[in-house]
DNA sequence: ATTACTAGTAAGCGAGTAT
DNA sequence: TATACTCGCTTACTAGTAA
């Protein structure tokens, strides 16, 4: 939908136009716009054509109603503003099946891991990772998780060496419970790790380069 | 402000660009809207010349920030979004001092009023009201008010004719306290009478023509 | 890979005007 | 009063390309 389009829908919608059929000049509406009285009449035109509206036509002026389609659009709008200023409690990216290096099965083999996932996630990891790629425009989105502190796994030695905190949150795997897991300290990547309860490659029967939906909540409470 | 630039700046709060500086592509950008890498680059370089964000051009893409004002602009498209779909607790509205024909004089002396608007308002009403015309377009934002009863006075019969029933709603005129008089059985005029416990002609030093701005509370207990 | 300029094309605009 | 058409003008778009 064409912005410009939508402008005119949400100054009709302020009109009242989603719950009343309101009565309105072409130029009326341009003025509020501040364009021209034709402008605002083809911007009606194409607005009616689009479904977006329906116009009963008087001698005078014209009576103007929101259609469902308008008020769907003009909420999705709104869904989108409310999601920048508002708290969301997730995050929710399209991300992409890939293969590891088979760290994350030793990784998440290590006892000091392991107790913590269970204890501190109530998951009782199964071993390896599920490696998600996530679009590189969606590693901005992973800001937000900065913003959160999250589950956090302390970090612990084990065989002379050791092995780094790392920053959890519940996440949803194409609406299989597991939970993302962030190294402490590193910038955010665009391949995400999962664990879960579940070998999610078989349970969701993945293989590379699938796309799966993943949903991460910020609350650290399930 | 172009409404397509908004949709771009949305686009980069959506990715954070409010709370972080955030690495992107003019290309990137282009593609979540929809449109070429060249629009991309020259919707960035229009946001930068109006001051709605500040880039740091690397050697490879760039960091962008939305700035104070471009934040601004967002919210306040925000808002309106906002006071469309969420229920708002007043309404208002720029008018214009009108003069009467005195007949507000008349009905506000009778005690069939007087006494009710004591009661029911807890206005010891000046006599006579103060008439103001509003813009014809905002005759629909008036249709709110249809939503909500208001404070009802009765009709009652005196010196052998009938005085209709009247709606009210607590106001302001020019930050002063009043209420609005509609009749219960009519259409909504361009011309709306309010009644006050203050001469508001005197007060707020009013004469025709003169602009006030005008806010209606739905609720009926101040 | 980027950004962003140029230039030719397409879309949007509004004065004039018919209805 | 209205709406909405035509048409000349302006703005916005993108392919090509330089840096």
């Amino acid at each position: 939908m064409k912005p410009y389009l939508l402008q005119m829908l949400k100054e009709l919608a302020s009109l009242g136009a989603i719950e009343n059929r309101v009565e309105i000049s072409s130029l009326e509406l341009a003025k509020q716009l501040n364009t021209s009285q034709q402008t605002g009449s083809r911007y009606l035109l194409e607005l009616d054509k689009q479904g977006m509206i329906i116009r009963e036509m008087g001698i005078k002026k014209q009576l103007i109603q929101i259609t469902e389609k308008g008020e769907d659009a003009l909420q999705d709008e709104y869904m989108q503003y409310k999601s920048i200023f508002e708290l969301t409690d997730r995050v929710s990216f399209i991300g992409k099946v890939v293969s590891g290096m088979g760290e994350g099965r030793y990784y998440t083999a290590q006892h000091g891991y392991a107790d913590q996932f269970k204890e501190k996630l109530g998951i009782f990891a199964f071993p390896g990772t599920l490696n998600v790629e996530i679009k590189h425009i969606d590693k901005n989105k992973l800001r937000l998780l900065k913003k959160h502190t999250g589950i956090l796994i302390d970090s612990f030695e084990s065989n002379n060496r050791t092995f780094g905190g790392v920053q959890c949150f519940h996440s949803k795997i194409n609406n299989l419970a597991g939970a993302i897991v962030l190294p402490a300290r590193s910038h955010y990547s665009n391949i995400l790790e999962f664990i879960s309860q579940h070998n999610l490659r078989e349970k969701l029967k993945l293989k590379d380069d699938d796309e799966i939906s993943i949903i991460i909540f910020l609350n650290t409470d399930m």
